[in-house]
DNA sequence: TAAGATATCGCAAAATATTGCATTCTTAAT
DNA sequence: ATTAAGAATGCAATATTTTGCGATATCTTA
């Protein structure tokens, strides 16, 4: 595996959990202790992350309470803004989870009416709380560190409902290698989610355009609308036109 | 976990209790006393927190309003200890919804193994994120105004399990009309909890003694544990210790 | 003042970091 | 193809940090 492969990871890591453990890593990119902390220390270097006795940390870390999406926030609320206006009242919808959903859940009007099922807990407390939205939350393990609900059971509910459109945020998009992510359970679960809509809308930063993961979640056939911080016009988005809407 | 994890922790725990004791740290975040001091001592350094024997305090006691509910928090907190004396490693437990409950989950120590069936999204975010319980999450509508999954979905998925406790708040509890509450979809939550477990620990401040409301949710005699902010031996306890243990 | 709880100190064990060096892998020029 | 320079990697020895424990001191409360 190359450094830079290796140093993603690191950093996929971190954005996901806040924080990573050195030997955790180890086991996890295969390589030795010392080639992780080198990796730690370029990156830190870089000021890209805050490296501490045992592992390292976002950068937000310390910033009190939902640190991670403070700096990306624009971003992703520019995103969340155009999800909004692919629904409409009294529709049926289904989300996935992570820090775009949490914001694309936190611009639901009040008076919206309709049904949400999600995975995520965090975008069903936020719903719920503030909308007339009829809010259903699909069971599952919750595992530590993730904030959204896997497993058997999730998939086995999915498979029974139907929806007319769904969200989902990625960590990997390509027009080779389609919809991709690097978390097995991750995985199941937006395969399914995405087998119980008619329309899936894709969620992603710019940033993760044309990168890959191991496991594939979808071609892009597949899906129909493509929400990004870019201008819809944006040239790096021309060779995507061709497969859905872009948004 | 990581020493900078803890001393977030630490501080998370002081800007919602205003204060912290050591000992009580030491479980929460399973390591020695000696640690946690360290980790006071480094705090306080930086002057974010202000020791003290025992514990620590807020620095800034910046939220001018509602002592009495605080006062309420407290209430609930000594509740929740109680409650975390029933636990042991490798139980598997259950619980419904509420703000002791979510006291309890807060409490929960780093190191406890077992598994944590759940209808509060609170609850389960709260455990998921610090231990390393596994957290099941039960599916269901999400009531508004109302943090726990409700609804047929759960109740069956209820009549599928079968753990060693339960835990539940209550709204009613008296001799005659036993465990009472007001919300039907919550009473159907409440009966399905109880029948999946092989004990039920009902926790309930003091307030709710005596207190009836329409619906019953289940007779004394079902009822395992009662755990109250009173002192167990406190005469308005007195009635109940025939049907169950009062802690 | 006595008893119990909490704090401090020194120390040893465990975990983690650092350093220097040998080996392997890339890359580019011959 | 071959080779040599340079980077990346793993390993072993050593240093540093973190942690828990016991003995002792200090504080709190009755």
């Amino acid at each position: 595996m190359l450094q830079e492969e290796r140093q993603k990871i690191i950093l996929e890591q971190i954005s996901l959990h806040h924080k990573v453990l050195s030997n955790e890593l180890c086991t996890l990119l295969g390589v030795s202790l010392d080639t992780v902390r080198r990796d730690l220390m370029e990156l830190e270097k870089e000021g890209k992350i805050l490296k501490v006795h045992g592992g390292a940390l976002a950068k937000t870390f310390h910033q009190p309470f939902q640190q991670a999406a403070v700096y990306a926030k624009e971003e992703k609320m520019r995103i969340a803004e155009k999800a909004l206006s692919l629904v409409q009242n009294g529709m049926t919808l289904l989300t996935g989870g992570g820090t775009i959903m949490v914001e694309f859940a936190k611009m639901i009007p009040a008076d919206l009416t309709g049904t949400l099922f999600t995975v995520s807990p965090l975008v069903a407390l936020e719903v719920a709380q503030r909308s007339s939205v009829n809010v259903i939350l699909l069971a599952g393990q919750l595992a530590p560190n993730s904030y959204i609900c896997t497993g058997a059971s999730v998939v086995s509910q999915l498979s029974e409902i139907h929806v007319d459109l769904c969200f989902l945020g990625t960590n990997g998009i390509s027009a080779e290698a389609g919809l991709t992510d690097y978390d097995w359970e991750i995985v199941q679960v937006k395969k399914a989610i995405i087998k119980a809509s008619r329309r899936v809308a894709v969620m992603s930063i710019a940033e993760k355009l044309e990168t890959n993961h191991k496991l594939q979640v979808c071609s892009l056939n597949t899906i129909d609308f493509l929400l990004t911080d870019l201008a819809p016009g944006d040239k790096k988005l021309e060779k995507y036109n061709q497969f859905f809407k872009v948004i």
